[in-house]
RNA sequence: CGGGGUGUAGCGCAGCCUGGUAGCGCGCCUGCUUUGGGAGCAGGAUGUCGGGGGUUCGAAUCCCUCCACCCCGACCA
């Protein structure tokens, strides 16, 4: 490929209204440029790499033995309505109709429509197990679209749908796309873990993210520096502190905290230790006008996906309004807590062990110090509510918890017959009876693997792809290819070389560019390898070659430079 | 949806407060020079100042309205 007749589209400034670095490159290097709000559109080199990591995706999912398919994008909604997520589904589902005045939407996911496809085509169990796959553009109308490509409304994704007899062929399948999913991030040169994650709504047995590791991910995983453990927060359990409650200390006293509003407030102004003080949270509770208080440590978070699940606590969690609050405890957020609380109260595990501790007085501007359980107060009910912080100890018993950023790129689902049993998708099974078809349901966001990998893979100068999805191997530039026959003529030579070895090359034969705008721009679009043609290094009969890590050039005889790139290339 | 912000040349921005016929940098086009890390000089093209309405002799600027785009949204108890 040669720059001049390509579109390459680099830019010099970051376009003011991209935060994360994926986004800035992405625009900056030419590869996508938007069209509206959470809609791009991927030029030339973009849609080199998202090709790229599609096949990778596709020889995987091949391999793992599904089969692809191609579904349509829009879809009627009257399928929807009968697996009832018409409704519940709200306005992410862009809906529309058609001439006829037939209701339509844009497929957010394909559930619906691969599992009309299973009931018309499966009949017996001898065509089970089957996994289904498409890599195809799905749309969902975000309500605040960000971060370019990560977070966009119309998407690339692959998903995959499984059929089965039974739950123990859904495990075998589910197993299979684990490790299909392991194959598939491991080729795209990838720092990632498969975590445990929330099962949702829709209940099934398990279900697992991939994350990529990025700082700039927007879910937090924590793993286990000692063994494969590894979730969501949301749903990493905080063991119970192995030690014990202490003895209490000194006498229970309500002291005058006017000015004391936050934890902060209160840990500055009296010299307390935050680990002895207490937040108290209300929130509504299930039943209609009730408010339920969630006691954690002060120094640590609630974590609402554990808050949800208590029985007393309505689902949704809604935080209770100062109104409704004062109404019922009689002061204000600020100055709460368990003592003569009228409310009922459920207490963080890391709570239940502490001693001498201060919370509010529920009076305005007092609080209790030096509370202790069951001398001044009641021991609650105790739960596991708070996020895990760095340093806990490993919900399976092996070693601390570490946390860190990720982007979720992969979700897969054992998701049970929730969609089968509503559009009735049956087959008969070897004794000749119909069986509701249990499914598994497996996704990656393509698109977004382009951008994670970007979000970490990158230098001050640009990207740095991982070789299974750089958009060119090898890029070729001449020092000054209008003023020089000889450089010109070799590049020629070499282009032509390589593309017949079948590298993928991007010859810089622009004549206008200085070396400087050349070299920026193969940077910039982070091309793994590149080799400068110069004049000063071909009467010692040598070209320079730099990777796109490498501190220094290395020079290369002319004649061994096919050879060179594609022992590289192997590597 | 709530809160905040921004819309001026292809891109990044100034001008707006204090109304008087629109500017800078980059990019683009032409020519000459230059050529080992985002060149120099000279010349040139490009604007419904987001849309609509209003105030005014006169509106990018003031007022009303609509739209688009961006940012933030338990962490406070």
């Amino acid at each position: 490929m040669r720059t001049s007749q390509y579109l390459l589209g680099t830019i010099k400034e970051t376009p003011s209204d991209a935060v994360v670095i994926s986004h800035q490159l992405m625009l900056r290097a030419g590869m996508i440029r938007k069209l509206a709000s959470g809609l791009y559109t991927w030029m030339p080199s973009g849609l080199r790499v998202l090709r790229k990591v599609e096949r990778v995706v596709r020889e995987e999912m091949d391999r793992a033995g599904a089969q692809e398919v191609l579904m349509p994008a829009v879809q009627p909604l009257e399928l929807w309505q009968e697996s009832g997520r018409a409704d519940d589904y709200g306005p992410e589902l862009l809906r529309f109709t058609d001439r006829h005045d037939n209701p339509f939407c844009l497929g957010p996911t394909h559930e619906e429509v691969i599992t009309d496809l299973a009931r018309n085509e499966l009949h017996s169990y001898k065509q089970l197990p089957a996994t289904f796959y498409q890599i195809q553009t799905k749309f969902r109308d975000e309500i605040r679209p960000r971060f370019g490509i990560m977070r966009s409304r119309e998407f690339v994704m692959k998903d995959a749908y499984s059929f089965h007899v039974d739950m123990d062929s859904l495990e075998q399948t589910y197993r299979i796309m684990h490790r299909a999913y392991c194959a598939i991030f491991d080729r795209l040169g990838l720092d990632y873990r498969p975590v445990e994650a929330d099962t949702g709504a829709i209940g099934g047995a398990a279900s697992h993210e991939f994350h990529v590791l990025a700082e700039s991910g927007e879910d937090d995983i924590a793993f286990s520096n000692q063994s494969d453990y590894a979730a969501n927060v949301e749903l990493a359990e905080a063991l119970a502190p192995a030690v014990e409650r202490p003895a209490p200390g000194a006498d229970m006293e309500k002291v005058d905290t006017p000015k004391a509003r936050t934890i902060d407030d209160l840990v500055s102004q009296f010299q307390l230790p935050i680990e002895k003080t207490i937040k108290t949270l209300v929130v509504k509770g299930s039943e209609e006008g009730a408010l339920v208080a969630l006691l954690v440590r002060g120094d640590h978070e609630l974590n609402d996906v554990k808050a949800e699940k208590l029985d007393a606590v309505a689902a949704p969690l809604e935080f209770a309004s100062e109104e409704e609050i004062r109404a019922t405890i009689g002061a204000g957020p600020g100055s709460l807590g368990p003592v003569n609380l009228p409310i009922p109260c459920v207490a963080d595990r890391g709570v239940a062990v502490m001693g001498d501790f201060a919370a509010g007085a529920n009076e305005d501007g007092k609080h209790y110090f030096n509370i202790n359980w069951e001398r001044d107060v009641a021991l609650p009910e105790v739960a596991d509510l708070r996020n895990v912080v760095e340093g806990d100890p490993s919900p399976d018993g092996q070693g601390t918890l570490t946390i860190k950023r990720g982007i979720e790129v992969g979700h897969i689902f054992q998701l049970g017959t929730k969609y089968s049993q509503a559009l009735n998708a049956s087959v008969l099974d070897e004794n000749g009876k119909a069986v509701v078809m249990p499914m598994g349901c497996y996704g990656i966001g393509v698109s977004r693997v382009v951008a994670a990998a970007i979000e970490q893979n990158h230098d001050d100068r640009g990207i740095i792809w991982p070789a299974a999805i750089a958009p060119f191997q090898v890029a070729l530039v001449p020092v000054n290819i209008k003023k020089s026959p000889r450089e010109r003529e070799l590049a020629e030579q070499l282009h032509r070389e390589l593309e017949d070895a079948g590298v993928e090359v991007l010859f810089d034969d622009r004549e206008k560019e200085r070396l400087g705008v050349k070299l920026a721009d193969t940077e910039l679009l982070g091309i793994p390898h590149r080799v400068v043609i110069a004049e000063r290094g071909m009467d010692k009969g040598t070209l320079e070659y730099k990777g796109r890590t490498d501190a220094e050039n290395t020079d290369v005889p002319v004649d061994g430079i096919v050879d060179f790139l594609k022992e590289k290339l192997k590597a």
